[in-house]
DNA sequence: CATATACATGTAATCGATTGCAGTCAAAAT
DNA sequence: ATTTTGACTGCAATCGATTACATGTATATG
């Protein structure tokens, strides 16, 4: 029938109405008379019509897009994070923009070019080291621009945030060891420069200091957050003179890393050495030993993140009677997950 | 300094030109003489400007967006797919939108709505199982979509398609075992539906024939991708009267869950059975034991589809003397790597 | 019966950039 | 000197939907 895209106006024509109406009867449903709705909707039907969400978006100046930055999006840490984001944006009609910042060669800048193009409404991003307090300085300066820090959070306390409370995992996690018997327990740190490392250190620190555990400087490895960065790790714990007897990894990847490279150089988890991870990826469950973790809800982290982006986007205040710092920063509790990658210290073990 | 949006008006204003010269100066700098260029570079540099994206793409009838049909983003099989797409995108400054089937309740007729509603450009669809047939059906019906099948493919030989050679896949797999003398060899499934499963079981059996090694149905465990499907699995390995000594598995996760589900039930891999997976997921070679595995080069297929769509957008025909179906149909090579579950088939093993 | 009120609909401006067409002007060709 | 050519630039229409405002009609109120 039609060869040339439907508009609104071939279907005003065929309704036998203004393009108005169209309009209306399609957003406003209410605002149309019941008679004139049907009959848009008809013409709707024989034309065949789909919105353009283009022109729409134009004359609204939205985006109906987010656009979630992620530093990597090969690592399966954050595609449950994603689906989550996804599940609250697809029930509001909204797309989301995926961008990878490795693979992008991401400019600091471009952060909100896409907000300031008009691409997306707000900003989710994945990774802390992404600082935005620029975002300030553009033209928008007297307006806080809709962002939402995901799993990480931002100089700016004006940013939204929802991550995990990392400090209470690592509490968790040496809790687990202490109540094991181990009094030697080393870190496997994630990148320096990230804010997780920090947070995640000091709460092993604090923890450490609270069972009064000695806490030594050669038991604090320099790891990162993947597979290789556990096998250096393993090397390392190696190389000790004296060996902690269980490790605190601060994520499952490290971990992974870590035990398969601590296997192939001879030593065995638990039995030489417990592990504990952080993330509660989907393998921990199925490695072999399972892995004893630190779940992070990740799924629910990303509906909460995109939930109070959506909230920012709509301009709604997120005023509750709490304190403003407070109020922008969701943080969800963490679970320990005991599995078999940990077990009381042996007298094998205390020898060493 | 400015309190509202910035627009090639403006520009325009402090360039003492016309908005058309700041649109061609902006995107045919080419066209526009350099002097008045440098007058608009300056005067958008001053006012700030930032193009919007909307107004153009409404203007030119694009999307400036491509969109991605992922059956579930939570399976990180699905990232580096991702991770190659965008890589390639970004370079040409297409954005990527994401869509999680599964998150979505995705019904087939959305597929093209992001097309018609000038939402995207071109379709990358990561799931066989949805048939895009009825988008021949729609107003567009004489032009094919840009649609391309990524891993997969549908049954429009037009749709383009990127993906492995799943048949050499199996039969890889199946020499492998074979040349370590295994003739027990049972396959686990993919999801019943899924054209994968059929492509890898097609070129498993061929490959047992061609090896003259028994075939049996009791063999041919169901199964699906996911790592719960091989605990399972490895429950109906177990109940069999007389046990394959070896098992391909159609993907990493299920062969994991066999593995660790085998672990759990006083099975060891490879002493008491081989086993081989497919796609070479990261965390492959850091299993214990490391998977011997069918690589797919994720990252690559992504790339390729993306390019794939980009030629198929710019309206260029994929007419390379090759026939018609292969133009269409791009097959990437995999590769078998060797790790350490898989071994020699032992005395103990034929005894069974 | 006149006026107020609510509801339904149409008119036309608007969102911001792109581009076909036409006009200007100087350099090159005749 | 006149015409041709070509390089720039500007005018204004256009993309497709939304919405403020105006208009018209029916019902309620005094």
């Amino acid at each position: 029938m039609n060869s040339k895209v439907v508009t609104i106006q071939d279907v005003a024509i065929v309704a036998g109405v203004s393009t108005a109406t169209v309009s209306r009867a399609l957003s406003k449903p209410e605002k149309v008379n019941k008679a004139t709705r049907e009959k848009v909707m008809a013409a709707v039907r024989v034309t065949g019509y789909r919105i353009n969400q283009t022109a729409r978006n134009l004359r609204k100046k939205e985006a109906g897009a987010v656009v979630a930055l992620v530093p990597n999006l090969g690592n399966p840490f954050f595609s449950s994070i994603l689906s989550g984001i996804e599940s609250v944006l697809a029930k509001e009609g909204l797309s989301l923009l995926v961008v990878d910042i490795l693979q992008t060669s991401f400019e600091r800048e471009q952060a909100y070019d896409y907000l300031s193009m008009n691409q997306a409404d707000g900003l989710l991003v994945l990774d802390g080291t992404l600082d935005l307090t620029n975002l300030n300085d553009g033209s928008v300066s007297s307006e806080l621009p809709p962002v939402v820090y995901c799993c990480e959070w931002g100089t700016d306390p004006r940013f939204g945030s929802v991550r995990v409370d990392n400090h209470q995992g690592s509490q968790l996690a040496v809790s687990h060891l202490h109540t094991l018997g181990h009094k030697a327990i080393g870190l496997v740190r994630g990148p320096a420069e990230n804010r997780l490392t920090a947070a995640r250190q000091e709460g092993f620190e604090a923890a450490i200091l609270k069972h009064s555990l000695p806490l030594r400087t050669e038991w604090l490895i320099d790891g990162g957050f993947s597979l290789e960065a556990g096998v250096q790790a393993a090397h390392q714990w190696c190389a000790l003179e004296e060996r902690p007897t269980a490790i605190f990894c601060m994520s499952d990847e490290v971990a992974f890393g870590f035990i398969s490279e601590l296997d192939r150089l001879g030593f065995s988890v638990p039995k030489d050495v417990s592990v504990v991870g952080f993330d509660d990826i989907a393998i921990a469950e199925r490695f072999i030993p399972s892995l004893t973790t630190i779940r992070q809800p990740r799924f629910r982290i990303g509906q909460e993140a995109a939930g109070k982006l959506l909230r920012r986007i709509a301009g709604e205040v997120e005023n509750r009677a709490e304190s403003e710092a407070t109020a922008h920063r969701t943080v969800l509790p963490v679970e320990l997950i005991e599995r078999q990658s940990t077990a009381p210290v042996s007298e094998k073990q205390r020898a060493l």
